[in-house]
DNA sequence: ACGAGTAAAGT
DNA sequence: ACTTTACT
């Protein structure tokens, strides 16, 4: 049968694979052939698999095989003695023992180390056999005992079936507390839209009214089931909705187990730092995990909240209504019509999310090659690190263990030199082209066989890459590994552009093609990264070191040869370019051109764009700022890097004076009328002609607030919220007022929530926010009025 | 522990 | 010096 894989399990029988069939059927198969086995690297083989013989023979060990097996460890061929075990479970027990033969351990040194004991075996089964989710299968199975058993599978292309996807959000309060209720559920999938509840009303929406908490859920979990979804997404749902959900139906003794495939309802698990929710068999997806790992660098939202999220990629927003309003509303059944919609708005929300960014996820997950559940959940490290995986498995490689919180702790502590950042000229500046390397590091590790085992190699010495100004070198002998699978992706994504050049823009086809081209650009802009990341299997500070300083090299060249040309260079930070031309355009894209044939391998400068003008800014402490300025495009539109205009630290009033006041200095070229609206603004804030909501200003509490040795005002804001039992810690965005009164600026400081309108310092305002900033812009036409 | 360094600014 | 945010 041919089979569409959507989740993947363990289990004592063996790996559980969870699908669709071709007939639309959702299946449950069990692989019982795959075994798990991990790998020791001896320093004596035949007496270290005598020795192990003799340990497994001793205490025995459930260890059904010791064998010799040649593999690829740190670039050179070895024989390696794979230990295969009953069960998975007994891997680690193994490894424990086996580990007592090292050395270092008291052993006799015939083991130096063991690879591959830590990764489920669901996780290893799909690098091993190169299967991913959301790929078609061929399997021949047979039923035994009622259970669809694997006997033989192997990967297939297939088109994508339709998945069912339903979202759901809950509303939940807290009647005395610390003891939170769910009162309210709401279900959104296609055709598709129901609020359940336990309170009557005359609802607008449709709307489920049932008789308490207890069959709320009860309902919940048999619409689940009547639906039968294969995505169940949501947002926060991983650390909010689903542990109440599964804590209140423990309570109340309702037997969810039903919500998931496999009849074990939701699992939950603790990594790190946060908790994950599975419904094994189905794929819980919670958007925001997405949002937070991968999207968050893109999007312009303070806080990335749904209502946040949502303006900006649906540009649909929730219903306002807050905590405060929702306890109204159910307690007093005032608008609780209201609450319905707003609830069921919320999961309109997240299905039109989910639908909208699952085609991405759906890429990279098949880049990862594992499981959608996982891949929703991944930063872009881990993106790297399970397509490195999925790579080394397809050459017989070992996988590289990961480093112990030790070796974390100790890697953390390096640190070495990056990108190359050149001081602006402070002024107006007029038609300037902006250059910028197409993927600078990426093509550089490419180009230059940046590996971890290719990195000063004994083979050449005197003939390698060398690295510019270091005692590296990269060997020209052997393919390194990182460097073959980074300029793998970057061929995709060459030869994908070049295909996505003709077609319509709007078509089905040029949709599904650029959306992959955005998931291989996702991992292929992580792989710097990850040689640095001291948690990164495949590191080497080194590595990134050597990348960062050939991107040095590189823009010094790049801007040597344009001022040789006669563009001459304003500004220039780490991989872009700018150049003011004097004549023609053409002058510009002719020194792309020659640059071009100059630079090796996959490195490649691109034109940015052409800009009418530019704005650089002086620094406080004197000089010019880099990573501040503002450009005006050819159509009229203003780009604006790092000004306050950008900054969350600074009021709205501040940000929109300062955006004000940079438009009528850079596209009407009115600078009376910015010193005149500069005045006007600082007189509507003394006369009161504003809206507190204007002067609040954001900022993020990145550990507990009792870490803190300095009080900075958001602090002091954040223990004011404490203080009334708002609970607030690390991640809170922490939005504060300063109001009248005497000692310093941090004492001051109220949270929004509790803040007294009437008290706001609107002097602090005036002195701190809105003169520095609005000179910040000023000053360049006050000093340099010669400019026009 | 969940990509990196460079840089600016405030308290 | 510490902390946060933004740029590439």
């Amino acid at each position: 049968m041919r089979f569409y894989l959507l989740d993947i399990d363990d289990a004592s029988e063996g790996i559980v694979l969870f699908g669709i069939t071709e007939d639309n059927r959702r299946l449950k198969l069990i692989d019982p052939n795959y075994k798990s086995s991990f790998y020791v690297l001896p320093s004596d083989t035949k007496k270290a698999i005598t020795e192990i013989q003799d340990m497994v023979k001793n205490k025995s060990l459930p260890v059904i095989e010791i064998a010799e097996e040649n593999k690829v460890l740190g670039g050179e061929e070895k024989t390696l003695i794979r230990i295969t075990t009953q069960r998975h479970q007994d891997l680690m027990k193994v490894r424990e023992e086996i580990k007592l033969l090292e050395r270092s351990r008291g052993g006799s040194g015939s083991v130096i180390d063991e690879f591959e004991y830590q990764i489920s075996a669901h996780r290893l089964y799909l690098a091993q056999k190169g299967f991913s989710a959301l790929e078609w299968l061929e399997v021949e199975a047979e039923k035994q005992n009622g259970k669809w058993i694997v006997k033989g599978i192997k990967k297939v292309e297939g088109e994508k079936p339709k998945l069912r996807i339903l979202a759901f959000d809950m509303e939940v309060i807290e009647v005395q507390r610390g003891t939170p209720s769910i009162i309210m559920i709401s279900l959104y999938g296609e055709n598709f839209a129901k609020v359940l509840t336990y309170q009557r009303a005359d609802y607008s929406v449709d709307s489920l009214v049932v008789k308490d908490e207890k069959s709320l859920i009860e309902s919940f979990i048999s619409i689940v089931n009547d639906y039968d979804p294969d995505i169940i997404a949501g947002y926060n749902t991983d650390l909010y909705d689903m542990p109440i959900l599964r804590e209140r139906a423990k309570k109340l003794k309702v037997n969810i187990n039903s919500l998931s495939r496999d009849n074990s309802g939701i699992t939950l698990s603790k990594r790190a730092r946060f908790t994950t929710a599975r419904l094994i068999g189905r794929v819980h997806i919670d958007i925001f995990n997405f949002v937070f790992n991968i999207l968050s660098p893109m999007l312009q939202s303070e806080q990335l909240t749904l209502k946040n999220v949502a303006d900006e990629l649906l540009e649909d927003t929730k219903i306002d209504m807050d905590y405060e309003d929702i306890l109204m509303a159910w307690d007093k059944g005032k608008e609780i019509d209201k609450l319905a919609r707003y609830c069921l708005k919320d999961s309109e929300l997240v299905y039109r999310l989910t639908e909208m960014l699952l085609p991405e996820l759906d890429e990279l997950t098949k880049i990862a090659g594992q499981s959608l559940f996982d891949t929703s959940r991944m930063p872009y490290s881990q993106l790297v690190e399970w397509y490195y995986i999925r790579k080394a498995k397809e050459q017989n490689r070992v996988i590289p263990n990961q480093p112990k919180f030790e070796e974390i702790k100790s890697r953390q502590q390096v640190t070495y030199e990056g990108g190359f950042v050149k001081e602006p000229e402070a002024g107006i500046h007029r038609k300037i082209a902006v250059v910028d390397f197409a993927s600078l590091y990426p093509s550089i590790i490419a180009t230059y066989n940046v590996s971890v085992e290719t990195i000063n190699c004994a083979c050449c010495k005197d003939k390698g890459y060398r690295v510019p100004r270091l005692d590296y070198w990269f060997c020209k002998e052997r393919r390194g590994f990182e460097s073959e699978a980074v300029e793998e992706l970057l061929k995709l994504r060459l030869a994908l552009k070049s295909e996505l050049k003709g077609m319509n823009k709007e078509s089905r086809e040029y949709i599904a093609l650029d959306t992959k081209q955005r998931a291989l650009k996702t991992i292929i802009n992580a792989s710097y990264g990850y040689f640095g990341y001291p948690g990164s299997r495949w590191y080497s500070k080194e590595c990134a070191e050597s990348i960062a300083a050939f991107g040095r090299f590189w823009i010094t060249e790049v801007l040597k040869r344009a001022e040789e040309r006669g563009l001459h260079v304003i500004y220039a930070d780490t991989d872009s370019a700018f150049l003011k031309y004097s004549g023609e355009k053409a002058q510009v894209m002719d020194f792309i051109r020659e640059i071009n044939d100059y630079l090796p391998g996959l490195m490649r400068l691109d034109l940015e764009d052409f800009y009418q003008k530019g704005l650089f800014v002086p620094r406080e402490k004197g000089g010019t700022a880099k990573k501040r300025y503002a450009l005006l495009d050819e159509k009229g539109k203003l780009k604006i890097r790092g000004l306050e205009i950008v900054r969350r630290d600074l009021s709205k009033y501040a940000r929109q004076t300062q955006q004000e006041i940079l438009r009528l200095c850079l596209i009407d070229e009115n600078i009376q009328g910015a010193f005149d609206y500069m005045e006007e603004r600082i007189k509507r804030l003394r006369e009161g002609d504003f809206d507190f909501r204007e002067l609040v200003v954001y900022e993020q509490l990145s550990k507990p607030v009792d870490e803190y040795k300095l009080i900075s005002p958001h602090v002091m804001a954040a223990k004011r919220l404490i203080e009334k039992g708002i609970s607030v810690g690390e991640g809170s965005v922490i939005g504060y007022l300063i109001l009248k009164g005497s000692g310093s600026i941090s004492e001051r400081a109220y949270p929004v929530e509790l803040a007294e309108m009437s008290k706001i310092d609107i002097e602090y305002y005036i002195s701190n926010q809105l003169i520095p900033v609005a000179m910040r812009v000023l000053s360049v036409f006050k000093e340099r009025e010669s400019l026009f």
